[in-house]
DNA sequence: TCAATTAGGTACCCGAAAGTAACCATATGG
DNA sequence: CCATATGGTTACTTTCGGGTACCTAATTGA
């Protein structure tokens, strides 16, 4: 039998499956859901009120795909009423200062997307006017 | 007229505009794109190609959006044949560690990732069939 | 003359992502 | 008795991201 030759993962090949992991984390809810967990451990519903607009059912998706992902730890407490808590696995604090920063970067970034949004539409619309018909 | 109060941009606020911003960072070429461009500019086929298994029409759909989003700038040649550059803008060089990061994460934490999945719907299977039936 | 390369554009379609609404159980407060 | 909270699940629907296929138009090589 042939060695069997291991190479490391390529995102950029087609067939390589670290492309799922980068969709994942490119799920509409990951990041915000990863960056409220940042310092501590979150209830169910805390989690809910800190993402403003995630329906129950998204939330309870997003975070068993990041449960399973190993990215989170959820621990259910049998009281009543019931108590559920999420917390960052280890592996998912890897992750998390490369999110927090995406996350900031988004929100630094903004006035300068939007500007450049608007110079893209404006050229766009020139362009338009242009070639179509003045 | 009162005097407007103008909040810093949060993410966590279901009106904040940077969730698209981080929206479209999630799309699933952009991630590869920036990183295919970190050294030098590229032209269309050469990004093609390295982007194994991206239709043109993504590709091309993809690169506009960054280029609207002010992340890469397109540089025309009028050239026979025809020739197009793609470069990092600025801003694109400020994401760019960021998204590196995150193509570096997924590569490397794929094992980890991959043996969470197996070992969460293991335990989903056996409760599964504890529940459902033997 | 035919094919391939360059860099796209457009029409059409499917499946997954995401959202809405309803339902479940248990418990407390009015 | 009804509303609230806890933490979900399920069914249904809609949206749209992403894919294939086919078109342009100019140029080069066989």
């Amino acid at each position: 039998m042939a060695k069997k030759i291991v190479l490391p993962p390529d995102a950029f090949l087609d067939v390589c499956p670290s492309r799922n992991v980068l969709a994942r984390v490119g799920q509409k809810w990951t990041v915000l859901a990863m960056v409220a967990l940042h310092a501590e451990p979150m209830r169910f519903g805390d989690v809910k009120r800190r993402l403003q607009g995630v329906s129950q059912k998204m939330l309870t998706q997003t975070l068993r795909a990041m449960e399973r992902d190993g990215l989170v730890e959820r621990r259910l407490y049998d009281e009543r009423p019931l108590r559920a808590e999420y917390a960052l696995s280890p592996l998912g604090r890897a992750l998390l200062p490369l999110v927090a920063a995406l996350k900031s970067w988004a929100e630094e970034s903004l006035p300068a997307v939007e500007a450049s949004n608007r110079a893209y539409d404006r050229k766009l619309a020139r362009k338009h006017a242009r070639v179509h018909g003045l």
